[in-house]
DNA sequence: CTTGCGATTCTA
DNA sequence: AGAATCGCAAGG
């Protein structure tokens, strides 16, 4: 499958967090490749954004990956128990990323549902169930199986990517809003870096 | 070394 | 609305 390039990422980190709706996030994983198709994003745009872990340039181990070329995996650990996936946006000396907040598995993917089904131990799966799998940033790295482990990896490798091509699914329209629980964050606090997809007759958020 | 708290999820 | 649960980052 043909990823998502270099050029890609090291745009402006908003327009790759609208253009990340709707591409297929990849893991080759357990003698499987799981793909599942983006649905939700959020901008943390650096050094100026009091949300974004590196503001006002901080630099610490945790924060090291965000200071690396767009197109780099940034994975950390929150909440004593969750992994979150952002991808590196932009040049190593803007240290900015877009978190991926939800997901939904790509019709046809039996790999992936397969994946996704064990991780849940579940028989069978409902639609409703299937999308309930990967509707939060946490559950998009437990059924992707990502980890801290991760973090730093770059997608233009062959373990851990995003594939270049359209959609799979439906058209969708881009919803906009504020970001999830960053009530610290200030001024920040409203900017509109939330996107989800908008499928007519639902929207892919919470 | 200590401590406050967080880019969450699940249950009620 | 609250608990679970622990690494990070700041401060002493």
């Amino acid at each position: 499958m043909e990823k998502l390039d270099r050029a890609f990422y090291l745009r402006d980190t908003v327009t790759v967090a609208r253009e990340l709706l709707g591409k297929r996030l990849c893991h080759w994983v357990g003698g499987a490749l799981v793909a599942v198709e983006i649905t939700e994003t959020e901008a943390y745009t650096g050094v100026e954004d009091k949300a974004c872990h590196s503001y006002g340039g901080r630099r610490t181990r945790r924060t090291q990956a965000l200071y690396r070329e767009g197109g780099h995996a940034y994975v950390y650990f929150i909440y004593g128990m969750y992994d979150l996936f952002n991808v590196v946006t932009e040049s190593a000396q803007a240290p900015c990323a877009v978190l991926v907040r939800g997901a939904r598995p790509v019709p046809g993917c039996e790999d992936a549902i397969a994946w996704l089904r064990f991780r849940k131990e579940y028989g069978e799966l409902t639609p409703a169930q299937r999308r309930g799998l990967l509707d939060g940033p946490g559950k998009v790295c437990r059924g992707l199986g990502i980890t801290r482990e991760h973090n730093g990896m770059d997608l233009l490798g062959e373990e851990l990517f995003i594939g270049a091509g359209a959609s799979l699914g439906r058209e969708f329209s881009i919803g906009v809003g504020k970001r999830i629980n960053i009530g610290y964050a200030m001024e920040a606090v409203d900017f509109p870096y939330r996107f989800y997809c908008r499928f007519g007759d639902s929207d892919c958020k919470k």
